[in-house]
RNA sequence: GCGCCUGUAGCUCAAUUGGAUAGAGUGUUGGCCUCCGGAGCCAAAGGUUUCGGGUUCGACUCCCGACAGGCGCACCA
């Protein structure tokens, strides 16, 4: 549709004898009737050539010839723009594409089978995974999702790191919890995890090695156990959020196959670093980053950042054409170090897109849940899932923008009423399946009609037809700008035009012929729910 | 003090990434079920887009400056 109007416009141009500007836009007009597609080329052009932007419109405008069968209205509106309106022949055609395209309806080669890598989660394995992780959990997947409807070759991945002081720290604390459990006095020191689940890690190590750990350190077999549990409970809170991961990447083997030396070397080479109080620190400052920061502390051990940029080189070894690294605001200090290292070594730093979400904010009603890690006075993902349902939490943390804050109302995402935006979309696809079931009880033919769609003439259907249709190019720019809550947002939309539509006329009738239309249309709306559906990620109920 | 994010209807948030008259939900008020799902629909009311400048045909959007909130600013990750 686009394409035939710049192709149109850009041959009008030349019959006027004027250059084809560049920077024209063609786009929906977010007003309803200002047509299906307005341009400003006439705006853009207007200062070059001297001329008032609507006389210059009204000229392009008389030199346009467009098929009749296609284009039913071009006027001059506003300032100067032009506004298409495509004939309802055209759209319905278009329907039947979408029938025809079915589940597939949506889906792209955009991408070209280009490779991308999205690393998320990427939590340490040192609690359950939070109400925060889960943000970024889920963006990731759904920011995966899009990119996979639209031709992309994606690769999940999580990168962990099971070394390092917090991991010591877990072990002990879990060592600690354990001779308590064998009736020991012990102190529990306050910056120690604190949680019930260190509780539950230790009464297992009890149960499979009795009292024969009493004199084994934190690091070994304590830790090892607090490890592999809490992963497989990570896991397992994922996998319930529909989330799975290509791989899940250790840190420690950066260390192992050289690459942290590797990248050490490269840094020094280009004197990029320097040696003070004992400690070797990266020239951040000189390739205009704020202040430089310590790679290697005094102790012999690199600091985080310096596996955080081998990774990267290990991504770009890789061959991906983009990686997408998503986390919170917490971390939002230790990109650009990274990407300035990265483009100092001569990689395209570019080709890694970094995505922050702000904070959650837990609501239940009008009141803040207070929260704190520290005292293990959390709400985990697992036990949010629980409460209000995987839907709910996948929607709810996905349906605003990652750059703003979000308040997750833990009493809204319960309700099953009108309130809760998750429902209003869910039950606008079983009404639908309920409509289907109906019509096949009373004997009508359900799967064809596609023959009859010229019957859809009245307001409420068009527009609903047109709604539909823009859904592959919804899908598209969602994934381009990797902003999936657009995507939510435009499903409500649909939900409510099909609420509409519902209400001011029935679909099953005697009328035989115009059923078969309206029942066509009535699956096409199904179709889009549901693909929409599967992009974020919910389920797309025949009942509730 | 410095950096990043945010400030839009009473509340929670959108706004096709610079387009025309800033839209939804919720809440408030008033309507709509002998009929395919009322978990729905229709209507009304609600705004100086925090404030002040600037850029241009055109600004919620971009730039500068205030003000307010959040997150960071380690030889922790």
């Amino acid at each position: 549709m686009k394409a035939y109007l710049r192709t149109i416009l850009t041959d009008a141009l030349q019959r006027a004898g004027y250059p084809a500007p560049p920077d024209v836009t063609v786009e929906r007009p977010r007003q309803e009737g200002h047509g299906d597609l307005t341009t400003n080329v006439a705006m853009v052009a207007a200062k070059s050539l001297g001329k008032k932007p609507r006389a210059l419109a009204d000229e392009i405008v008389a030199h346009l010839s467009a098929d009749p069968a296609m284009v039913a209205r071009v006027e001059v509106a506003g300032p100067g723009f032009i506004n298409v309106t495509f004939t309802d022949a055209f759209f319905r055609r278009q329907l039947q594409e979408l029938l025809r395209a079915g589940s597939a309806f949506g889906r792209s080669s955009l991408g070209n089978g280009r490779r991308v890598q999205v690393e998320f989660v990427s939590a340490n394995p040192t609690g359950p995974l939070t109400v925060g992780h889960g943000r970024g959990a889920v963006f990731g997947d759904t920011v995966s999702r899009l990119l996979e409807w639209t031709g992309h070759n994606v690769e999940r991945e999580y990168y962990f790191n099971n070394a390092g002081r917090q991991m010591r720290i877990l072990g002990d604390s879990v060592r600690l919890r354990y001779l308590e459990l064998l009736g020991d006095t012990i102190e529990f020191p306050p910056d120690y995890y604190q949680g019930e689940y260190i509780k539950d890690i230790a009464r297992h190590v009890l149960e499979r090695h009795g009292e024969s750990m009493r004199s084994e350190p934190a690091e070994g077999l304590f830790k090892s156990a607090a490890e592999e549990e809490i992963f497989a409970d990570i896991r397992a809170t994922l996998t319930n959020l529909g989330i799975t991961f290509a791989s899940y990447y250790n840190e420690h083997s950066l260390y192992t196959d050289g690459k942290i030396t590797a990248v050490v070397e490269a840094l020094k080479e280009r004197g990029l670093t320097y040696e003070q109080d004992g400690a070797l620190w990266f020239k951040a400052s000189a390739l205009g980053n704020e202040k430089d920061k310590v790679i290697i502390k005094s102790s012999g051990e690199p600091t985080y950042r310096l596996p955080d940029i081998a990774y990267h080189v290990e991504k770009f070894r890789r061959g991906y054409d983009l990686m997408i690294d998503i986390f919170g605001a917490d971390h939002i200090a230790t990109y650009p170090d990274v990407l300035v290292a990265l483009k100092a070594m001569g990689f395209d730093a570019t080709r890694v897109k970094v995505l922050i979400h702000q904070f959650v904010t837990i609501m239940m009603g009008n009141e803040v849940v207070k929260m704190s890690t520290r005292k293990a006075n959390f709400i985990t993902l697992d036990e949010l899932a629980a409460d209000v349902g995987t839907d709910a939490v996948r929607y709810f943390f996905i349906m605003r923008t990652v750059s703003s804050h979000l308040n997750f109302d833990i009493a809204l995402a319960r309700q099953k009423s009108d309130e809760n935006p998750v429902y209003y979309v869910q039950y606008a696809h079983a009404r639908i399946s309920s409509i289907l079931r109906f019509a096949e009880k009373e004997g009508t033919v359900v799967e064809d009609g596609a023959g009859e769609i010229d019957l859809l003439t009245t307001p409420e259907e068009l527009v609903l037809i047109r709604r539909l249709l823009q859904f592959p190019e919804t899908v598209e720019s969602c994934a381009m700008t990797h902003e999936p809550h657009r995507l939510a947002d435009y499903l409500h939309d649909v939900a409510g035009t099909f609420h509409v539509f519902y209400h001011h006329h029935r679909v099953v009738t005697s009328d035989e012929r115009l059923t078969a239309a309206r029942l066509a249309l009535v699956r096409a709306v199904q179709i889009v729910l549901r693909n929409g559906f599967s992009i974020l990620g919910i389920s797309a109920p025949e009942q509730m």
